[in-house]
DNA sequence: TATGTTTATGAAACCGGTTTCTGAAACCGG
DNA sequence: CCGGTTTCAGAAACCGGTTTCATAAACATA
């Protein structure tokens, strides 16, 4: 079955294509309403649906938003932060009758490599999930004419829309709630270098030992990366070295680090919290769930997803101008893990 | 900046339109070598790419491939069955450099209301996600020339392109893994009647029964649905019958189940395997991380994704007819929830 | 009634490609 | 040197819409 085009609708109502077109439209006022009538009628008998893509080229919007992945991992869905990240996505694209198209590129370079594609009218604006700072896809996008957000950190570019999760408050929080049990040295674990939100978690770590008065000490700043096995590896470290140097307390910086220093805990066989409070950024509510009850920070990662959406409909409907900057607070969720240090 | 379109290429070439698309079309017989290079080399200084909205309009493939999903879930992602599914899908799809057109939908009567939406030049074919089987979407579909392929059950149709896991034959695997080491008092913890895999994964159930030897027991069956509370419940209210009438094993029948029973005989302080055996079929890996191992059909999720995407590219672009059936197996994983039941 | 102004509608151009049709030029054999 | 093929490329139609422009009819005003 051929689908109808306009072109039957017009021959059927005795009209020229331009009149189904404007009725359709809601050009009401250029329409006799006895004309009117009868194209909806005729539009209605023949099922007559206008062609999306015909209309996206005559510059009508597609009411389709773009999601450029960039990833090698083996599963989108269950990564912590691109699986709630794109939840977010698809849910505030289903409320909002908004089609979703999804660009999947191995790397940001091949993104780059294919930028002309996303300009080629699939979609009326793009949502870039954590780009690297190093592609130039950024500011090649930005010589077009399509619009688009970033979700991730690229703060330096005024003329930039940025949603994120605000690493620096969250980890301010998380250090802060052990500081004020008392905990004089407490250590991070930090991720990988190479993502902006290490440096982010530092700088929020930092702020909270300054305000509780406490001294930066390098030795209790462990770097590895966003795993388990270095929350485990690092925890580790910073245990079997003589008690003075020890930590009391342990910010993980993410979740999965959390379960990675909790399980090294576990096999030294020292007891969370009476011995080592530990508090972390928890990117999925999973953290709710394990063994040991952990008082983390929970990141909104799908609120992060919803929001980019909504930014990104702003600029391509209500024309707003691009350059917001939001930045999404954590909420701290309190379960236990924390304790006021044992005397020494 | 706007892009530059094909005339620009002509122009600048001084050739027509039609010898452009003919170059890039590699339509190469029609067109005389030096006129090509030409052509070619005035394309790449232009940084020309053609519009694939306008080609998908002049009938050529838009390479997108669609993918409905109607749910009400807060996530899909996360979703046991959604989540793999989709990451399948989209990793099929990068390798294949299509891209992934998502259609959400509240339920399967909005995506009926939607179809003309998805007809409409978007895509070259269409992923339907499990799709109830009492939504006439199916039957509307085959009216259209839209190739698609369904993931989940619907084999009474011979016309249709099905991928679903092998729900009969994994229930068989697991169960027969409990019936091998002896046990002849196997209950199965079965979830919601309206989907169709609880009727295959119970038909498993008895083959294996009968295979063995073994009675089939209505008062071992117990239904319930496909969430942690509903296994709980179930393995409670077996547990607590008289010493004659309880099961020695339990066959749960999806993951989630699985962690309820375990959860449910944990409270009652019931050893695994040591009092009570218990298999299941899990979609996820995730199993693999319980606290108590879980031999279980590990189901090919993923793989399902894969294969539509095959599927689906083979039906548009090899002219591949409609109506080819995969039933993916599973695999047992032994992680040591079995033993030989305790002698009476 | 003649003129000016709306109002309603169609014709045609356009969006950016593909493809069919057509004809000119080059090439072939006799 | 001529008629018949081939090769190459442009003109034009088409895909299914939107939109500008032009015009006929209806209406208002003098």
């Amino acid at each position: 079955m051929a689908s109808i085009s306009i072109h039957d609708v017009a021959v059927r109502a005795g009209v020229s294509r331009a009149t189904v077109s404007r009725v359709l439209n809601g050009t009401e006022a250029l329409v006799a309403p006895k004309t009117r009538e009868r194209v909806l009628k005729v539009a209605q008998e023949l099922g007559y649906h206008p062609n999306a893509v015909a209309r996206g080229l005559a510059g009508k919007p597609m009411n389709t938003i773009g999601v450029v992945l960039a990833y090698i991992l083996p599963s989108v869905t269950s990564d912590p932060f691109l699986g709630p990240v794109l939840d977010g996505i698809l849910d505030k694209n289903k409320r909002r009758r908004q089609k979703t198209v999804i660009f999947t590129e191995n790397d940001w370079q091949e993104a780059l490599e294919n930028l002309p594609t996303y300009c080629d009218g699939h979609c009326d604006g793009l949502i870039l999930v954590i780009p690297r700072s190093d592609s130039p896809i950024v500011h090649a996008l930005q010589k077009r004419r399509l619009p688009f957000v970033i979700v991730g950190d690229y703060r330096e570019d005024p003329n930039l829309t940025v949603i994120d999760s605000d690493n620096v408050s969250a980890a301010y929080t998380a250090v802060q709630a052990l500081a004020q049990q008392g905990h004089r040295r407490i250590a991070i674990l930090c991720g990988n270098r190479e993502f902006a939100s290490r440096g982010q978690r530092l700088e929020g770590y930092r702020r909270a030992l300054a305000e509780a008065g406490l001294p930066y000490d390098e030795s209790l700043v462990m770097t590895g990366e966003y795993w388990e096995w270095s929350g485990a590896e690092n925890t580790e470290a910073l245990m079997r070295r003589p008690p003075s140097e020890r930590p009391t307390a342990l910010f993980c910086s993410n979740g999965r680090i959390a379960i990675g220093a909790l399980q090294a805990l576990e096999s030294l066989q020292i007891a969370v919290p009476d011995e080592v409070s530990i508090t972390a950024i928890a990117e999925t509510p999973d953290i709710a769930t394990l063994r040991q009850p952990l008082t983390a920070v929970q990141m909104p990662l799908r609120l992060i997803g919803e929001c980019a959406v909504e930014c990104l409909l702003d600029q391509i409907h209500a024309g707003v101008p691009a350059g917001e900057k939001i930045l999404l607070p954590g909420e701290l969720v309190v379960r236990g893990s924390v304790a006021r240090p044992t005397p020494a």
